[in-house]
RNA sequence: GGGCCUGUAGCUCAGUUGGUUAGAGAGCACGCCUGAUAAGCGUGAGGUCGGUAGUUCGAUUCUACUCAGGCCCA
């Protein structure tokens, strides 16, 4: 031991501080570049990093992503790939805006408190707060041991990124795809801005708002096609009373029903059109229905607009070809609330807008930006007086309400309840819908496209690509791309102030390619004055918008940039490219070439609408439409799920449901956190980050881990077992250059043997392993974490819980021989290969024991890392050594099970036992592995019984598997008449002639051997346990020998735990004196001595009359014994 | 309100051409073993496979509806 082979393991281990000494290793050995050089010239296996906002602090949830992001690339760097792995950082957006608002305290101010504060400050205090928490990024990132090259990362406010971005805008601007007109968003009328989809998500709450039924008379066209000569009316319903001046369409669902309902009301008669399942609602059960039309016959009918002001002359976009206040037809009309037929006011609805835009129907707006009704709105409050203009929309509800019951036009007034949004700035301003001025990509027109794109790659889990992604694709509208707002990419479109043309710009250098470029000194100004200030603010807002030049459509006029920046899931989308600055950056082309598209992506499910749809929707857009280019710009992707908290509910910083990550490493490490967001359940599902889940990977995983690589550390160490002339086979085996073989120097043990001719269970364990690396292979070629994970859980089992204890003796022998050398060269390359396929998934201990029982090897790489991943060939498994195996430790457990019904301990010899077989092919493997059934069961011989009827019944039943397309109905029956019949009969018959012949209806049938099971019952009365398979009957004789045996084992067991308590080393001999208070026990134990001695390394055993002074006293099955162990 | 996903042991989850004794882990209880030892092994208890109906000789599995939870959207 002076001189050990390996580094003795400490105890315990730490795996915390372990993965310290790794990260640091990996940092000063530059492993990671080391594992890219290593590949150079090998296929490219290219990732795409989506970029995090690194202005928030990372949480458990990333711990997730970061894992699935690191495990594949380095799956595939160890499978020969070259695989880079850029990082990458988004940086733009709203959620930096509100930031630096909170930290100004101008958040409740809206956008005007940002424009008094200034945009150029602004954006420099955005540009200083996007990376925030850069640090705390990186120090996860890690700790949790995520391989990413963050000094060259890709970050999205950079000239050459924003550049990027330009170009492709300007690419689908010059092909007309890039559009203006009006956004539908949910708007904060007094903060004068539009939220964030999350920011609305956190607003709704309850409220009450009013419902109120509106009649719309059709005008006399309509009244003719309809032919109806009095008043008639369309019922509508709205919760909004304030959006009916800007009606400008009824919509129905073309295939339901509407019913013409007469009415006389004082001497008028009147026509009313509803929804005909809704009669009855509305005007009870007499109600007289004239008759009843399709949705599709109301098509085109035309109304009188509720309002005197509601003219023609109003409608935006107006001209001779607009309609206006007419029914036409929608898809998204329903019946549990309201009429039937629809409101429809474009200006404050998303489908009311896309339904008028489809069908060509005009635009009203009445109300401005901030809320209020505009001038043209000539009505007042008939209650006070009061204009209706100049108020706010929403508190104007009531006035329009009554102004509307003067003259007779609403039906019904009821009180809503439902969920409607508040701003989350600002409690209790609501949110209104209203429409924007907004570009527009015309995505939808790409609709086929996306669809058949979608259709080429592999989602994880699948029904991703059909559910929810296809789903979103099939309904794709025109991507809103602009924002009204400050810290983004500018939309690099310029407008001539005269004529109204545009030109749409592709970088900075061609800016200055225009005709008299003006204002590129304010940014120089700016910049002289504070030189500190990123080059990069250049292209943004404030300095952008200031830089103008002569219009090449009027020379008299000049080009200016609109105000919009752009919605940075443009910029995530545009990842593929940018991050190379393609095109503009020298060299970029061949980058984007050689990394396009990406193998493999994955993020949180919660991407799909995101990330995952704008990569695809530019890819598709920009990069054509060939279909045999597809899938781009990924072709494998996981969605992740949701990771939740300690509670099961989502994570969530206020309810603090989750432990802060770095608490988990310290206390498990990252390997243990690793493996129990993958190795537990698939990472597509919805995943609990427990500290017990994490607890529960150690002990599951890396204990059982470290046992074994523990176990083998000692007594090769002890052995001085050493790998130096490890065959080349072995070592290409594992990726080992191998050297010249070195000169078995003195060896006294017996040299390498093929496996083929090593003993059952070495071929065994070895055919395991090989049975694991085809699964772990199959799994991760198909980016399935899980599967891989289980296969790897199960072969540590069966390495740790039945080949180590089932080799234990053979490591403990006290010489070399063959056998030990076998066990000692397989488990060693189980060991090394499990570091292996470990790697990607815990490359901290995998690194660990690679470097520690690699490190003799010939030729062995420094680092797991860098050597390949196993390779396996399926056709060569031996799968009836697997099978028969499994046999034998149903066997054995059977036994274990038998003796503790009849309470014989295992220590406790017994004579035999007898096995019944459902069937004889099982005979030989139980025979072949005779010898560990008896070591196990503790037990002198097995036997077959040959008078099986002694101890069991049977029963046999169908093989309904088999049986039922056979036999059909029947099937039925022959069950019935197996189980009216004798059992043992039946499996007679079956023994001696190969079949069963029953009668049925009259016809006879013939079960073979495969159309049966054979279900074995154990009588009672005997020490007996069974399964499908067999029945183990235990003999309880005890004989006077046994229990002599019995005794010793007892006694052996005591010393031996002596030995353990007294930390005695594992090969130091002792002297040990024994009183044992049954004489019996003292002569038994004489008469053993020579085996005792050996097995618990006593040089001299000594018998005492008394016990012994400091000695220690245990029970055996004789009575007590008390022994004094001296060195 | 719409789309997608998930409901299997007290807990976390497996379970594919539909086949009759539905599995694992951890937890619990009991026991065993121990030269891997702050480990290891076994046994046991615990299930209307969310519910209802249908298809079928047969449904945890397929279909429809329904209930509960989650996510995305509204």
């Amino acid at each position: 031991m002076s001189n050990p082979i390996f580094e003795p393991v400490p105890t315990p281990f730490r795996f915390s501080a372990a993965e310290h000494d790794i990260i640091a290793f990996w940092k000063e050995k530059q492993v990671y570049h080391k594992s890219l050089e290593q590949r150079h010239g090998a296929p490219h296996f290219v990732f795409y990093e989506g970029p995090p906002t690194a202005n928030g602090m990372p949480h458990p949830g990333h711990c997730l992503t970061r894992t699935i992001k690191d495990i594949f690339p380095r799956y595939k760097t160890m499978d020969g790939y070259y695989c880079e792995r850029k990082a990458g950082w988004d940086t733009h957006g709203l959620p930096v805006e509100i930031e630096v608002c909170k930290q100004l305290g101008i958040l409740e101010g809206g956008k005007a408190a940002i424009e008094e504060y200034g945009v150029e400050q602004f954006n420099r205090a955005c540009i200083e707060s996007v990376f925030r928490y850069q640090k705390e990024w990186e120090d996860l990132t890690d700790r949790i041991g995520f391989w990413v090259n963050l000094d060259e990362a890709y970050v999205t406010f950079h000239q050459s990124y924003v550049e990027s971005v330009w170009w492709a805008l300007k690419t689908l601007f010059d092909r007309g795809l890039l559009y203006q007109g009006h956004k539908v968003v949910w708007w904060w009328a007094q903060g004068g801005t539009a939220l964030s989809a999350g920011e609305v998500g956190e607003g709704y709450r309850d409220t009450d708002d009013p419902a109120i039924t509106v009649r719309l008379d059709l005008d006399e066209a309509s009244h003719a096609k309809l032919g109806l000569d009095c008043r008639a009316s369309l019922l509508v319903w709205t919760t909004t009373p304030w959006t009916l001046s800007s009606n400008c369409a009824a919509c129905v669902g073309a295939d339901i029903d509407y019913a013409l309902v007469h009415r006389i009301e004082g001497d008028t008669r009147s026509v009313f059109i509803l929804a005909a399942s809704l009669v009855e609602k509305y005007f009870g059960e007499g109600a007289e229905v004239i008759r009843t039309v399709k949705g599709a016959d109301l098509l085109g009918l035309t109304y009188v607009p509720l309002f005197n002001y509601g003219t023609p002359e109003h409608i935006e976009g107006g001209g001779e070809s607009v309609r206006c206040w007419e029914v036409v037809p929608g898809d998204f009309v329903d019946l549990e609330t309201g009429t039937g037929i629809v409101h429809i006011a474009p200006a404050f609805g998303e489908d009311d807008y896309r339904v008028c835009k489809e069908q060509g129907v005009g635009f009203l707006c009445f109300v401005k930006p901030d809320g209020t009704f505009d001038e043209r709105v000539t009505d007042k409050d008939p209650y006070d007086g009061a204009p209706i203009a100049g108020q706010f929309c929403k508190a104007a509800d009531k006035g329009i309400m009554r102004l509307l019951k003067e003259r007779g036009m609403i039906l019904r007034h009821d009180q809503y309840k439902h969920s409607y949004p508040f701003c989350p700035r600002a409690d209790n301003d609501p949110l209104i819908q209203y429409a924007r001025k907004s570009w527009f990509i015309r995505t939808s027109q790409f609709i086929e496209q996306f669809v058949a794109n979608n259709h080429e790659i592999n989602w994880q889990p699948e029904h991703i690509r059909d559910g929810r992604f296809g789903n979103f694709l099939e309904n794709n509208v025109d991507w809103a791309l602009s924002r009204e707002r400050y810290w983004g990419t500018p939309l690099p479109v310029w407008v001539c102030e005269k004529t109204g043309k545009m030109e749409c710009i592709a970088s900075y250098a061609e800016l200055l390619e225009r005709t008299n470029v003006q204002g590129t000194d304010v940014w120089a100004k700016a910049k002289a004055a504070d030189p500190s200030l990123s080059e990069h603010l250049k292209v943004h807002k404030p300095y952008i918008d200031a830089v103008t030049y002569q219009s090449p459509f009027d020379p008299s006029a000049r080009m200016r940039r609109v105000t919009e920046v752009i919605d940075v899931w443009f910029d995530a989308g545009s990842m593929p490219f940018a991050q190379w600055g393609f095109p503009h950056v020298p060299g970029s082309e061949e980058l984007l070439k050689s990394h396009f598209p990406a193998d493999f992506i994955s993020e949180g499910l919660d991407q799909t609408r995101g990330w995952f749809y704008a990569l695809l929707a530019i890819s598709t857009v920009v990069f054509g439409e060939e279909r045999a280019l597809w899938p781009h710009p990924f072709k494998n992707c996981i969605c992740l799920g949701l990771v939740h908290g300690e509670d099961g509910l989502k994570l969530s910083k206020r309810l603090r449901n989750y432990k802060d990550p770095n608490e988990l490493f310290d206390a498990y490490g990252a390997d243990a956190l690793r493996w129990s967001l993958i190795g537990k359940n698939p990472p597509t599902t919805a995943i609990r980050l427990t500290e017990r889940n994490v607890e529960e990977a150690q002990r599951e995983m890396m204990l059982r881990w470290y046992n074994v690589y523990s176990f083998f550390a000692i007594y090769a160490n002890l052995d001085g077992f050493d790998p130096f002339d490890a065959p080349d086979g072995l070592l290409l085996s594992l990726g080992c250059a191998g050297t010249e073989t070195r000169a078995n120097a003195g060896a006294e043990r017996p040299a390498f043997a093929p496996a083929e001719e090593r003993g059952e269970l070495d071929r065994w364990i070895l055919n395991e392993l090989q049975r694991t690396v085809v699964a772990v292979r199959e799994a991760m070629d198909n980016y399935e974490t899980y599967p891989a994970a289980r296969a790897l859980t199960e072969f540590l089992d069966g390495m740790s819980n039945w080949y180590v204890r089932r080799s234990r003796s053979r490591f403990w022998a006290s010489t070399w021989s063959q056998d030990k050398t076998n066990a000692y060269w397989t488990l060693y390359e189980c060991l090394l290969k499990l570091a292996q396929m470990m790697a990607p998934f815990t490359p901290f201990f995998a690194e660990t024991t690679w470097r520690n029982l690699a490190g003799p090897l010939p030729g062995a790489p420094d680092s797991v890392h860098l050597s390949n991943f196993p390779q396996a060939d399926k056709s060569t498994l031996d799968w009836s050594l697997i099978e028969d195996m499994a046999l034998t430790r149903d066997a054995v457990n059977l036994g274990l099970s038998a003796r503790r019904t009849a309470n014989l301990k295992v220590r406790q010899p017994l004579g035999h036992c007898q096995i019944i077989l459902a069937s004889e092919r099982f005979r030989e493997a139980l025979l072949r592995h005779g010898d560990l059934l008896i070591e196990e069961l503790n037990i002198k011989e097995i036997a077959f019984s040959e008078t099986p009827d002694e101890y069991v019944t049977y029963e046999v039943k169908p093989n309904f598997k088999v049986l039922g397309p056979k036999c059909g109905a029947k099937v039925k029956k022959v069950g019935a008449a197996l189980s009216q019949g004798s059992g043992a009969a039946f499996f007679a018959q079956m023994r001696d002639t190969g079949a069963i012949h029953l009668d049925i209806d009259g016809e006879t049938i013939e079960l073979g051997g495969e159309d049966v099971d054979v279900r074995l019952q154990t009588k009672p009365g005997f020490a007996a346990a069974q399964s499908t398979n067999m029945v183990v009957v235990l003999s309880t004789e005890i004989t006077e020998e046994l229990r002599h045996e019995g005794w010793v084992r007892d006694f052996v067991r005591i010393v031996q735990d002596l030995r353990k308590e007294q930390n005695v080393a594992y090969d130091a001999r002792v002297e040990i004196a024994v009183h044992a208070a049954d004489k019996t026990l003292e002569e038994v134990l004489r008469q053993f001595e020579a085996s005792i001695s050996e097995t618990v390394l006593a040089r001299t055993v000594r018998y005492v009359d008394t016990p012994p002074e400091g000695g220690r006293t245990g029970e055996t099955e004789a009575g007590e014994v008390t022994v004094l162990m001296t060195p």
